[in-house]
DNA sequence: TTGTAGGCGTTATCAA
DNA sequence: TTGATAACGCCTACAA
């Protein structure tokens, strides 16, 4: 007895079965399209080789391979992960899968990246936030690559976007924060440069802070990366400053978090002898201590109507799409009344 | 003039640049074995159509994707994004990309994600510990995928493995804790049905009690998911049962930050009501307060080792290793004498 | 150094 | 309901 110990491939099982390759294809694609009778024999065929569809060859010949690729700026910090999760999750459901890269925050990593999942034959994509070289976008149209752009609401783009207004967000908090009388404010945001979700929050407070009549001039901001250590030295830069701040919002929770973390080794008392904010509601938000005042951002809700709207996009039964989604502050104890 | 907008293939750039699909494939792939001269003149004419190969068709031809697959229990929390970062980049620098998936802590849908990431052609796998179904072990090697185990050390496995030993890390933390006088010991550990990192863990807690003389009875332990909120449970559970516990040893740092959290609310006072220790050592633990007591693993020296011997493994050039690295315990102040 | 041609494992069209 | 057969886009002996 030769047995082959080789992988199987589809004529292995027709033979198999002895019935045509295209047979056991319908089989494993559109089962109505066959007898009961033959099918029951190719798949028991199927099961006793073990045998598993070669994606690579499947994707040649459908021009079709139902993955979405999705190209996130980091894993490292929760920012995106629930967001992710609830996409996969929904798309799962409709039947396609997820590939993820990150890009570091770095655009041409980005760039070359949506190549990689387009080669791989992506049939959509999801992007973060829409600032990148106008070069990616005519690859992506000439391509002809449904795009779907998340974590902010683009309504003038012309790409499917899911998201809110970062801008307008982190607007309403600083008002918030301005009313509750802090005159002296500061800030640590993300960096701004190739990333418009962090600038739209800066915007915000700077919108808000002219807006109640103050001058830019005395607004400090700090421009860091989003990680907690950065947010921590951030902290303690600014309250070493000419004029020690009363509030400082941060861009998001992470440099938030940093930033009470030294605030509570330099001997502050917080919101005592200064409030922070943060933005995102990520979950460690409410288990700091004091919890902190943040946006709420309805991560989950983004991810699965990013998935639907994608997949409706990619089916054709859906043209360009925005969607807004509504955010929401919530007030904890890091920032306290003037 | 009739401009074709269609995807361009190897036939197009050959067409435009005068020359065979063979030449063109080679300028692409092994470029030392094409004359300058034509090799300017195929790279002139890739730009100029903006030609990316098409990877599924690559992998067809070739058998040979340079790319890895790796599943991990979860991406929503930090526990191994920092590990996989070191992992990929190590990846990226010899010439491979990484595929990732997550299972959820879900066996049957680990086993769904291999066979996905093995249909498109993986030429490596990287996965979590060693518990799973043979079967799924039996699939890797009929199909010859070389596979690297991580986050445990598994000298007796007949597969490559990179970590560290769980049980006897956490018993050198559990003898630390004792021989400060704690007798009253209580755990809140993961969830070890199918998780033999959690298992390990908690067996190290035990060995370290047995050995101290102790009762097993007297060992309070709760297993739940690694979940920040969780941890804050299984806290107030522990605090309300008959013996209140001098030390709460939590199976990873997100427990601990959950009971940390809950410790605080309740008003405990962290290290000297309860003491609280952790695992992992992620970015958080030194800036929780209290910082955190914990054992620290190192991540990216583990993703970066798994890497090149994963790689290795398939190259050829070496064969199945097991690399163990070295844990420290980290003294914060979450644990006290007592 | 370059070109020719066969094959990789599917799906899909067209007949039967 | 089923079976031939032609793509799909690339790589790689083998020849020249």
């Amino acid at each position: 007895m030769t047995t082959s110990f080789s992988i199987p491939t589809l004529d292995d099982v027709a033979r198999a079965a002895g019935v045509s390759t295209a047979t056991v294809s319908r089989c494993l694609n559109a089962e109505q399209k066959v007898s009961k009778d033959t099918r029951d024999r190719v798949m028991e065929a199927v099961d006793a080789l073990g045998y598993t569809p070669n994606f690579n060859a499947r994707a040649m010949a459908a021009k079709r391979t139902y993955t979405i690729g999705a190209i996130i700026p980091t894993m490292e910090n929760a920012i995106f992960a629930r967001g992710l999760q609830a996409f996969q999750e929904t798309l799962h459901g409709l039947g396609y899968n997820l590939l993820v890269s990150s890009s570091a925050y770095r655009p041409e990593l980005e760039a070359e990246q949506i190549r990689g999942l387009v080669a791989r034959g992506a049939d959509g994509l999801l992007l973060i936030g829409y600032e990148r070289e106008q070069s990616v976008y005519d690859y992506l149209g000439k391509r002809g690559i449904p795009t779907m752009l998340a974590w902010s609401y683009l309504p003038d783009r012309p790409h499917a976007s899911v998201g809110f207004d970062n801008r307008a967000s982190m607007r309403v908090l600083a008002d918030r924060v301005i009313s509750m009388g802090h005159r002296r404010v500061a800030v640590i945001s993300g960096i701004v440069d190739g990333n418009d979700r962090a600038e739209g929050r800066l915007n915000g407070i700077k919108d808000s802070w002219v807006a109640n009549g103050f001058d830019l001039a005395d607004l400090p901001v700090i421009e860091t990366p989003y990680e907690i250590e950065n947010g921590a030295t951030a902290f303690e830069t600014l309250m070493n400053g000419t004029q020690k701040p009363s509030v400082i919002m941060c861009g998001n929770d992470v440099l938030a978090a940093g930033a009470m973390t030294r605030a509570k080794e330099l001997g502050y008392d917080i919101p005592n002898d200064v409030s922070v904010t943060g933005f995102d509601d990520i979950e460690l938000a409410k288990h700091l201590h004091p919890s902190l005042t943040t946006v709420h951002v309805p991560h989950r809700e983004m991810g699965r109507t990013a998935a639907r709207e994608l997949v409706n996009l990619i089916d054709g039964s859906s043209t360009t799409v925005h969607r807004q989604l509504n955010v929401s502050i919530i007030m904890r104890n890091s920032l306290a009344q003037v």
